[in-house]
DNA sequence: ATTATTTGTGTAAACGTTTTCAAATATACA
DNA sequence: TGTATATTTGAAAACGTTTACACAAATAAT
């Protein structure tokens, strides 16, 4: 492979000039630089990034750390984000978690290795340690998704889950749900934690006493959510409504509806949280709590760069978006959300 | 952040004392050893691998450059891959072209520079000559799940697009459909030919005759599919079958067939290729081709892992993997295949 | 024509590692 | 004890860029 010296030696140029032609920088003779570019192009010659990074400080690389890329609700957030940092030049390098703190850890570390110019954190516990040495290392990061409990200074971007689980609970509510069970994410989540809480909210609020025997837990995007169903399903006071804490969650809430010969909405009535492509889909119509995600991407991006850039910027970066209740057919509303 | 030199310092050895105590070399003396950890984890010190791969000449990374990200497909390829890479200590560059061969000449572009150890293309166009700077930089470079049409000494692992085709229209025609339609990927990806064929040939070998007006385009996980399958329900000689060339068009294709008031399978069978994780719920049932798209991302990155430790291997790697068929409802199959 | 300024180019140091080579120290063997 | 050998360590070069600085050449101002 061809570096900046062969290039110079062919162009009959010193390197510094050629490392002028490469950044567009000014002072270079038009027919120099004509030059230079066309041994560039014959030679193939691709200018080492390591190097570059080396001299410069900078490895235009954002480490995007997320809990599970085959849940479509991430998938559709690292195209995003692989997308806006293209643009301004930035490759990703995507790490896959499963939200196992360990995973995380051993990512973290080699992302510090390769010295990353910032973090996207999609999407941490509540208590995170293996952040610790992300925050002690001063590199710019951004938490998405989900948030930290403690750690009052550490920027996020999130959705307003509270609110959003009391919208739909208030939709099953007004449709004439009393008995509304929850298939709830893990308290270890600030999502489950949150739309716990805007569920109980929303209990109280409309005055439904809480009954802890429909409220099971099922962990995220497993089908663990399933067996919580049909515990549901074949209880003797059987709710009328399950709200899943997330779109997979209700997919397998679906799913045990089904296999157990009931029907939706007329037996049980669904909701979900997230607004995942499948969720539209006709065979599905699952009714469920949406998000802009590509402002949140865009967000999340353009904070962390402006970090990187040390642009003026209001720190902590805290910002909580609202959701949407998107009605579809899985609670049996008359009156589904227009399509766009 | 501290360097090497900070740590040499600190524990009063010197650098390369350091540097052999990272990389675990021998002939260090314990307590030398010991000495020179402790400052290290005291410091907090991450070897820089921009500086590490100058030198050694490996970045221990690899371009993962695909179509699509949201397509549950690449998720579930991707996690594989992200995965594998990491038991070795590869990280992964994604890149999502949108099978956009400009965005993917950018791509490319940056990972020369980034001087990643390997490519991973999924998926390719038949003809791309986007892959030409790859090739002439002699970097090690595998294709995945698409092929090209002429450059017969490039490495590729794939499925028999050909037998999952005609296995997909043999179930079919044994279950007495003889007007069986095909919404086909582009003539552009070796996958929308390949399958195009096993169609042709399946159609052939159980004499039935070939009907241009039943054989659309549908463009791979995009709508028009849903646009062609409307096209082919209102059709005056209306097929009773169609088979879809992905699991995405697939969806579509029921989409369409619902949306129109009609039955699956009653009135219309539907049959898909790839078997991405939805196809199996309960709301869906979608008869498919399945493939295992697990030993496919390991083949590819094994031999990936061989080429550029130059380990013996016999090249081109050309890896054909059968398809097998996995019976759902949306057929009318009395016999679904067994679950796992 | 002389000086001042601008423009164009090259030299060399620096970025943080790994690795070769040589030197110093420790151990084995007689 | 002396020599041969093995072990442990350090100095310095190299990887491929960018950039500060110096200088030469070209242009502008007087």
């Amino acid at each position: 492979m061809p570096t900046i010296k062969d290039i110079a030696k062919r162009a009959g140029v010193s390197g510094a000039t050629v490392s002028r032609v490469i950044n567009n920088l000014p002072n270079v003779k038009p027919e120099t630089r004509e030059k230079v570019q066309k041994s560039i192009d014959e030679m193939q010659y691709y200018p080492n990034s390591l190097a570059r990074g080396m001299r410069s400080k900078k490895t235009n690389s954002i480490g995007l750390v997320l809990a599970d890329i085959t849940n479509p609700f991430y998938a559709e957030t690292a195209k995003t984000i692989i997308e806006l940092a293209g643009r301004h030049d930035y490759s990703i390098i995507l790490c896959n978690t499963n939200n196992d703190l360990n995973e995380q850890h051993k990512y973290i570390d080699v992302l510090l290795q390769r010295k990353v110019d910032g973090f996207i954190f999609a999407s941490v516990h509540c208590k995170d340690p293996s952040l610790d040495p992300v925050i002690a290392s001063k590199v710019p990061c951004i938490l998405y998704n989900r948030r930290m409990l403690q750690n009052d200074h550490i920027n996020y971007v999130v959705l307003d889950n509270e609110l959003g689980a009391y919208m739909a609970v208030e939709h099953l509510y007004n449709l004439g749900h009393r008995r509304i069970a929850l298939v709830r994410g893990p308290n270890t989540f600030s999502t489950g934690r949150e739309r716990f809480n805007g569920y109980l909210k929303a209990l109280k609020s409309f005055g439904l006493k809480y009954d802890e025997k429909i409220v099971l837990q099922g962990k995220y995007s497993e089908k663990q959510s399933y067996d919580a169903a049909i515990k549901l399903i074949s209880s003797k006071d059987r709710p009328t409504a399950i709200f899943a804490s997330n779109d997979l969650m209700a997919l397998s809430v679906l799913e045990a509806v089904i296999s157990s010969g009931l029907r939706v909405p007329e037996d049980i009535a669904v909701v979900g949280f997230d607004d995942i492509e499948i969720a539209s889909h006709s065979a599905i119509q699952l009714t469920t709590i949406s998000q802009n995600r590509n402002m949140m991407a865009e967000i999340a991006l353009d904070s962390l760069r402006k970090m990187i850039n040390k642009e003026s910027l209001q720190l902590p970066v805290q910002v909580v978006l609202k959701p949407m209740l998107t009605v579809r057919k899985t609670c049996g509303s008359k009156n589904p959300t227009s399509r766009n």
